[in-house]
DNA sequence: AACTCAATGTAGCACATGCTACAAGGCGGC
DNA sequence: GCCGCCTTGTAGCATGTGCTACATTGAGTT
């Protein structure tokens, strides 16, 4: 096997473990280089540009976010609404799930802004992230469970959205209204 | 009068129309100058410097969004929480209040990134939010109705932020599902 | 040992950014 | 008319950015 793969993937491991640690914000080839011991001019010999090397290491970040959400959640079983909701509102605010939660929020964001190469990953992240919740919902329906699978999605990320803001009340409150009302369709 | 705080004036309303327009991805001095047609220079002239500019821009963009919603749904209606749902989600997608809703959804991402100044600014205008929906709806409990009106917060502020992603059927889907959840309950 | 070529370092370019120093214009009061 | 000062233009600095040219090293092959 070639060696430059290995190195290259060595440094896509360092890169998307830096990047989920320390966000989207500090990600200029020097900030990566200086973050993970080693130089900007080798991080343009083992990735074309810049775009390659964030499409490549947000990939990883987020095939990593899918693989911790179903490990904590794994297919097979199923859940109502309100059920299903609770779960994961407490894995998205758990230890090891916030960082991911926190990227996948910078990432909508930036892909808001049009910004390239966010917005095809976070496309591919929101569709997966469907497919996961649609999955996992006692819904026999197949329509209404596609329906409430986007509206537990929207409520979940809105509610990280907005975490930061109002010291979080306004997601706290919502959340808690948002369970209410889940659980009076039983 | 002073001249001066006319002057000032003037280019915060061309700035705050230019912003409105173009969104937060280029606001640097030059750019935000060649927009409104002046130069760097004089905006450092009338502004203290970029930071300051940009916070009272926004305050004027917000304070415009402000008026809007108001304009479009004055104070001393109220309304059950479906209708209302209905009522902004629907304003939301407006031509009038689209661009509102946008730079919205931008600040609050940028606030999320804890870029100054705008934290500050989205931390107002979640306030100012979450009273405006608070005062139009019709629940007698304070405490529910705070809760139901930071519910319908993040429903409207998370699907205007998924609004771009898949192509905006996660975004309706949920919009569809939420109607009928809150149908339920009249 | 000599050679080859991938791997890495050093230096720098061209550009954008926020901001500043300095000077020139122009409009007021005397 | 002349002076003074508010306003505006020109030029530039220091820094950060993505990216590149060139030189050097060093390990593997013959």
């Amino acid at each position: 096997m070639g060696k430059h793969e290995d190195q290259r993937a060595e440094l896509e491991v360092r890169l998307a473990a830096w990047v989920l640690a320390q966000g989207l914000s500090k990600t200029s080839l020097r900030q990566l280089a200086a973050g993970i011991g080693t130089s900007d001019r080798m991080l343009l010999y083992y990735f074309r540009d810049k775009a390659e090397l964030l499409e490549v290491v947000l990939g990883r970040i987020a095939e990593a976010m899918t693989l911790s959400l179903t490990a904590a959640l794994p297919l097979g079983q199923q859940f109502a609404p309100a059920a299903l909701y609770a779960r994961v509102a407490e894995l998205a605010a758990s230890a090891e799930l916030r960082p991911y939660m926190d990227r996948w929020g910078e990432m909508a964001a930036a892909a808001a802004r049009a910004e390239q190469p966010f917005a095809a990953i976070a496309d591919a992240i929101t569709q997966g992230f469907q497919f996961w919740v649609e999955s996992r919902l006692a819904i026999s329906d197949d329509a209404v469970r596609r329906d409430m699978a986007s509206l537990l999605i929207v409520m979940i990320d809105g509610g990280a959205l907005l975490e930061p803001l109002d010291g979080g009340r306004v997601s706290a409150r919502a959340r808690k209204m948002m369970q209410a009302l889940l659980e009076t369709i039983q």
